[in-house]
DNA sequence: TAGTGGTCTAGACCACCTT
DNA sequence: AGGTGGTCTAGACCACTAA
């Protein structure tokens, strides 16, 4: 028998949560009001608002108004990614990090994105292909153009210090965006690149980003072969 | 100028959030005191407090007792992945589920698995393969290992009516888990389940999930070609 | 050790929604 | 129409940690 502070937000939260797991209430099943618990508790309201609401985020209860907190049927797996800068994944890993411009310069926006970039349609975007390595060996490969007038200072720059990921969160921070993944097979530029062989599985992600209105930019990363995202539910 | 609420919580918010993308608060340097806020604000200490958590767990600033309260210096881009039940996945795109299960038999738990499943080793496992169908078209295939301690009752049945994933959620909640994302070409048995040519690169899941200390299952899901997954930031 | 964020309280009002 | 969660207040004490 553990025993648990109910007097602390998390530690009622840890007693509801057994509740849940110990089927005492039923997937689905109405529990107490607020006040109903925090007296049970002998606690303030707000403190068992405040556990209920943390449990609602991580999706395991639905509270409506009028309607109660239930318990929900199918807790959907919420899981959180940490997409870091490459030189951070890098660096963390105890690696050194290096990228290499190979390809910069200006074009028209590909007809694949004219749905996302709907904006600026006839002025050109900065294109660049970028390697990264992790101990000089090829960690992924990044394709990506940057809408001029989200970001006007980058046409001057080449990006041969700072990558233009993290020059783009220090000068152009989005405010929202898409993100997607998905598999890839390597193809001959890829695998030279990468160090793959033609055919390959690599993982890739797929990310555009806005502020407000305005987009910013478009970038696809391939990863080099043995990737794996990983992270904790 | 948009009027914003500076009594609500997320109207205050809004306001932190302007002044970070303004810079008017750089990068890693320290903003006011919750105090001092309140008091710019006109509302009560526990306000402000609620806005600056929520960008914290946004991870656009970084707080720390006594330190203070400091712009992030490269705020990680942080996506939450919602993994569906797959039946849910299938028809909340309008699609007919259905699925098949392929293969059902008690066997050692596998080598790879030692690791995470260092509980009832000698025990063995419940091992399932399932094919998931989208308008009786392939969608996924999944490969699991079931721990029968941590869910007894798996060990009669069959699973063809509702999925192992399905009944495991509401018969054996789990409290933490791995979540890892990767890449796979297709062999020969996986291109005749998923209508996939050979080598094709096909996106893959894997989660191992646990009660406590107790495993309760390792999933394998591959996805068909065109899989994505996506989320908004 | 002093200053900052973290949390709790008791009470209040309100928005929303199901019945 | 009434009950439920959502939020705000003013004040207090506490935990942590940087200096």
């Amino acid at each position: 028998m553990t025993l648990t502070d109910t007097n602390s937000w998390t530690g009622i939260r840890e007693v509801l949560l057994r509740r849940i797991h110990n089927r005492i209430w039923q997937p689905g099943e109405l529990i107490p009001h607020e006040a109903d618990l925090a007296e049970e508790f002998g606690c303030a309201r707000t403190t068992v608002n405040r556990a209920l609401r943390d449990l609602a985020e991580s999706g395991l209860v639905i509270r409506k108004r009028r309607a109660g907190t239930r318990v929900a049927i199918n807790p959907p797996q919420r899981a959180t990614l940490t997409i870091p800068i490459i030189r951070e994944e890098v660096e963390s890993l105890g690696r050194s990090y290096r990228h290499s411009v190979l390809e910069r310069n200006l074009r028209a926006l590909p007809p694949m994105l004219h749905g996302a970039f709907q904006v600026s349609l006839s002025e050109d975007v900065l294109f660049l292909k970028t390697l990264h390595f992790s101990d000089e060996r090829p960690y992924a490969f990044e394709e990506r153009h940057i809408n001029l007038d989200a970001a006007p200072d980058a046409r001057d720059l080449a990006f041969n210090e700072i990558s233009a990921n993290e020059w783009l969160v220090h000068n152009a921070p989005y405010t929202h965006g898409d993100l997607s993944f998905f598999a890839v097979n390597a193809d001959e530029t890829l695998c030279r690149k990468l160090d793959a062989t033609t055919g390959m599985a690599l993982f890739a992600m797929e990310r555009i980003t806005w502020a407000g209105e305005m987009p910013i930019t478009h970038v696809r990363l391939i990863f080099a072969p043995g990737y794996r995202m990983r992270t904790e539910i």
